[in-house]
RNA sequence: GGAGGGAUCGCAUAGUGGUCUAGUGCGGGCGCCUGCUAAGCGCUUACCCUGGGUGACUGGGGUCGUGGGUUCAAAUCCCACUCCCUCCGCCA
């Protein structure tokens, strides 16, 4: 969420950055709700100071009791039409979107992204590369028939040596992070309150995209960087413990309306997939470099599978609601010959922090302030799985297993 | 799922309609005193919104788990919700 006061003094920055997202939102209405807001403010308090200094008076008399009748009436009707601007005025800053930092290449859609570096040889094969699906098919494991059984169309089901793969994968990304980059393991809830996905960005305006109980109105996270935001949710940061790293392996559950009919084949964009997450939270002036930090972080994972992948810089109109600046990472996959998404890293500088009410005190006697958040997958499962399947195939359709792998996986090849 | 108890400043607690402009103790901070790692004394101690002043500062309002309500007046009474505790039942 962007400071209103923010918004006021600098309506043309933000309308630029509006349009420079492509958003539709409009300041318009937000300034006029302010200003109104604002003007009955200051009436309700006068009134209310005139109350608070007559019930300090011990002994009521017939005038002041019936004036104090009269002061009531207009302090309620009063109150409830704050109530109603305020709740009229949040609900829609909740649906403005960050401001891109300067840096951030100006685009009308993901075509205007900038690869800024590609890492890694795109392996030649001497027959054609099988895409995971096929090959997953005959190696027997992944199952997408019996997935659609349980549970319908994007899901599937692995099996054997398939999920024995997975798991070697977020068991091998945790420990990195954790043993060489010194994010600290968080195990969260994979269902949260509405507030959390109010704090974290996803509430009101992504609703469509989530999984939500009714029974005990729950809502199940697309992402571990939801729970991660809301770990500190409400609190006030001491001094002297920021950074914090945390890193968390977690399903996410997604509905994929917004995609829909997109990447129906494979396992590229399930309803339910793994992720390992990484998020920090830190002081606004390192957020920068700790930017760089985190994607370095996140390549590692690549370098060290020795997968060759590229770095998109995201354009204006591709950055995710909450972001300042994001960086995608993408695994070239050559049975599907294409690169694949398989880490988003972004700043969002203080917007989750305000909508989640997170603060640090920078020394003992300061106010405190927000801090900056930022997230980035280190990596999405799924889609490192396509990848190793399908850089790592041999003609006779096995898979070399990633040397870095083979003690979780217990083998060299899967066959 | 059932029955009961609870949520007040960092911690512990007092407060059952106006004397609460929320007290006290501990802890923290600042200072004073003192010939000695102690003790004592004084002051101070959260957050949000909004105004004034160049500034050191300062005015107003709100917050006693959250949101409503009753009342001239609510920490206190009523309703709903959230969370915690105790007991019973069920349970991987």
């Amino acid at each position: 969420m962007l400071d209103i006061k923010f918004i006021r003094e600098n309506t043309e920055l933000v309308n630029q950055a509006l349009t420079n997202r492509h958003d539709d939102a409009s300041l318009e209405e937000i300034l006029t709700l302010d200003q109104q807001y604002r003007e009955r403010i200051l009436v309700l308090e006068e009134l209310r100071r005139e109350r608070k200094a007559a019930a300090r008076q011990k002994q009521a008399s017939e005038e002041m009791i019936n004036k104090g009748r009269e002061l009531r009436t207009n302090i309620q009707s009063l109150e409830e039409e704050i109530r109603g601007l305020n709740a009229q005025l949040n609900d829609l800053l909740l649906r403005i979107p960050n401001i891109p930092d300067p840096s951030v290449p100006v685009g009308k859609d993901e075509t205007d992204n900038v690869v800024l570096r590609t890492w890694g040889e795109l392996p030649a094969f001497d027959f054609k590369p099988a895409p995971h699906w096929e090959l997953g098919e005959s190696l027997g494991i992944i199952d997408f028939e019996r997935g659609v059984k349980l549970s319908g169309s994007r899901f599937y089901v692995l099996k054997g040596m398939g999920a024995r793969l997975q798991r070697a994968l977020i068991t091998f990304m945790i420990d990195l992070h954790t043993n060489e980059h010194g994010f600290e393991e968080i195990y969260p809830p994979y269902m949260v309150k509405q507030e959390c996905m109010v704090g974290s960005s996803n509430l009101p305006k992504f609703k469509d995209n989530l999984y939500h109980d009714e029974e005990d109105d729950l809502w199940f996270v697309p992402t571990a960087e939801v729970p991660l935001t809301n770990l500190h949710r409400d609190e006030i940061i001491p001094p002297g413990i920021l950074p914090i790293y945390y890193a968390a392996y977690t399903a996410c559950f997604r509905r994929e309306k917004m995609s829909a009919g997109k990447d129906t084949r494979g396992i590229k964009r399930g309803h339910q997939f793994d992720k390992v997450e990484l998020y920090k939270y830190v002081e606004p002036a390192t957020s920068g470099e700790e930017l760089e930090k985190l994607l370095a972080s996140a390549e590692d994972v690549c370098r060290k599978l020795k997968l060759p992948y590229r770095i998109l810089q995201l354009c204006t109109a591709d950055i995710s609601f909450a972001s300042v600046k994001s960086y995608d990472i993408e695994m070239w996959a050559p049975g599907c010959s294409e690169w694949l998404e398989v880490s988003s890293c972004s700043n969002c500088g203080d917007f989750q922090a305000r909508r989640a009410n997170i603060r640090y005190r920078p020394t003992p006697d300061a106010k405190p302030q927000f801090v900056h958040t930022l997230n980035g997958s280190g990596l999405a499962l799924p889609r490192v799985l396509i990848a190793v399947i399908e850089n790592y195939q041999q003609a006779d359709g096995s898979i070399i297993v990633p040397e870095v792998l083979r003690s979780y996986v217990g083998a060299d090849v899967i066959r």
